[in-house]
DNA sequence: CGGAAACTTTGATCTGGATCAAATCGCAAT
DNA sequence: ATTGCGATTTGATCCAGATCAAAGTTTCCG
C-alpha cells in the first residue's frame, strides 16, 4: 500500500530522483514535480572519490550540487598553505553559494561520496521564481551559520580535549545509527583534517584521542571507527 | 532638484524614517512604502548604551531590530565565563534570526547605540509575503556566513599578532572615514572585548597592539582611536 | 579638585600545545 | 611473507601565549 501510494505521487518525478537520498532535502523537497523533472534533466550524478574537490577556493564555478551521500568538507587555506576546516556538509545537504559566483572556500569530498550536479544559472532562475526554496535555502544559510558560530567558540575558547570532544559530537549527532545513550560511528576525516577543523596539530589530536580512550569516554577501532559508551559523557567533556 | 525629487519619493514614508540609517538597509530598503508604514507603526526606536544587552543568550526574543548607529556584538558565553564574540554588527545591519525564536547568542550594545525594534510576528508575516525581503535577508545571512567562515580561520590558524592585525583590518574597513591609502577611527571593542573575539587574553591582545605600534603599522591615541597610515601594510600582517 | 574604580600596559614566570624526532601500525603491491 | 609507504602514535623538547602580579592611565563622580 504503501509503495503504491508512494508511485502515485511520484508519477512525473524522474526515475534517477526516485530513490535519492537529497530527494526530500533543502533544494528538491521543495521544488514542484515540473521543476524537478527540469532540474533533473539538467543535472549530474557524480561520484566523488575521498580528497577530491568539488569547487576550488578563488575558482568561478557555474554549478552547485546535492550531497547523496557522504561527507563534505569546506575549507579555507593561507597562501603560506595554513588551512582551515570551516565547515562539513553531510548528506542531504546543497553545497555552493548563491548570489555569489566566486567561491571563498573550496569544497572536497572527504569520504567516497555521491553529489548530483546542476546548473548555477537554472537553480538561480528557479529560487527567483520559488519563494520556498528561497526559504529553504534560507533557513539551511541559516542553521550553517548557527554552527559555524558556535564552532568560533569552540576554536577561541575551547582547550584541545574539549576540541576533540566537540568534534567526536558533531561526527555522532550527524552521523546516523545510535541507540538510546551509546554511539557508533566512522570518522570520516584524518588525524590531519581533524587536526585543520579544530585548529590544532596532527600529533596534539592524536594524544587528545588517546586521553579521551583511556579514561573510558570512548573506544577506538581501526583509528576510524570509534564507539561512544555514554554520550552525555561526551558531551559533559565539553562543557556545552 | 535633488531634494525635491527625494520629496516626492517619499510621500507616504514615515517621518521617522525619513532620515533613518537603516532606511536603505537590509529590511527597509526592499518594503513598499505601505509596508514601511506599517513597520514603522509598529516600531520603536530605542537608545541603547554600551554594554547594555538587546537579547539574552537562551531567552525567546519577540522582536528583531535594525541598527540605526553604533556597533552592536553578537557573544556566546559557556557556563563557566569563558566567552566568545562571534560576530560584529554595524549600521544599518538587522538584527535577530528569523524562523527561530530562541536565541542561541546574546546581541549587547559595543558602543552607545540607536537601534530601531520591531514585532517579530509582523516582520515574519512581511518576509513570507515579500520574496524581496527574504531575498535581502538570506543575502545577509551568506555575508554572516562568510565572515563567520573567514574569522574561523583566523581563530583556528592565525598567530596573535595576526590576529589582532585581523581584528584592526576588520574595524577599518566596516568602520567608514577612509583616505586613499591612510585610515583612522575609533575601535568600538575594549581590549577584553577584542581579547574575547580573538580567543586570546587581555594581557595578549595589549601586547601585540604595542607591537604593531613600535613597528609603526598602526598609531594609537587615547587607546581608542586607532590610525592606519598605510593599509597595505596591515593587510600584508595577516597573509590574507 | 581629589580619589577611587575601571581599563590598560608592562614585567616575570609558567604551561598547554607546537615542534622535532622516532617508533609502530596497517595496508597495498610485489 | 616481504617490502614500502602513508597514517598514526608516542616521546623529548621548545616556545607562544597564558597566568600572576604590579604599576600606570583615564574617567567619572562626589
Amino acid at each position: 500500500m504503501d509503495v503504491a501510494h508512494s508511485g502515485v505521487l511520484e508519477v512525473g518525478i524522474p526515475v534517477a530522483c526516485r530513490s535519492c537520498q537529497a530527494r526530500h532535502g533543502v533544494v528538491c523537497g521543495v521544488l514542484s514535480s515540473g521543476q524537478l523533472k527540469d532540474l533533473g534533466r539538467h543535472s549530474l550524478r557524480r561520484k566523488v572519490d575521498a580528497g577530491s574537490e568539488i569547487t576550488a577556493q578563488g575558482s568561478e564555478s557555474s554549478f552547485y550540487s546535492n550531497i547523496m551521500r557522504g561527507v563534505v568538507k569546506l575549507c579555507k587555506v593561507m597562501p603560506d598553505g595554513r588551512q582551515q576546516i570551516v565547515g562539513l556538509q553531510f548528506a542531504p545537504d546543497f553545497v555552493g553559494r548563491p548570489f555569489v559566483r566566486e567561491s571563498t572556500l573550496s569544497a572536497e569530498a572527504a569520504t567516497d561520496s555521491e553529489i548530483c550536479v546542476f546548473p548555477r544559472n537554472l537553480l538561480d532562475r528557479m529560487i527567483s521564481e520559488t519563494p520556498e526554496l528561497q526559504r529553504s535555502l534560507h533557513d539551511q544559510a541559516l542553521k550553517e551559520l548557527d554552527a559555524a558560530r558556535e564552532w568560533m567558540l569552540t576554536l577561541g575558547r575551547r582547550t584541545a580535549e574539549e576540541k576533540v570532544a566537540s568534534l567526536l559530537h558533531l561526527i555522532a549527532t550527524h552521523a546516523e545509527p545510535q541507540t538510546a545513550t551509546s554511539t557508533a560511528f566512522d570518522l570520516p576525516l584524518s588525524r590531519a583534517e581533524i587536526a585543520d577543523f579544530l585548529g590544532l596539530t596532527i600529533e596534539t589530536v592524536s594524544r587528545q584521542m588517546t586521553r579521551l580512550r583511556k579514561s573510558g569516554v570512548i573506544r577506538i577501532e581501526n583509528f576510524r571507527h570509534i564507539i561512544v559508551p555514554d554520550m552525555d559523557e561526551l558531551e559533559r567533556m565539553i562543557s556545552a
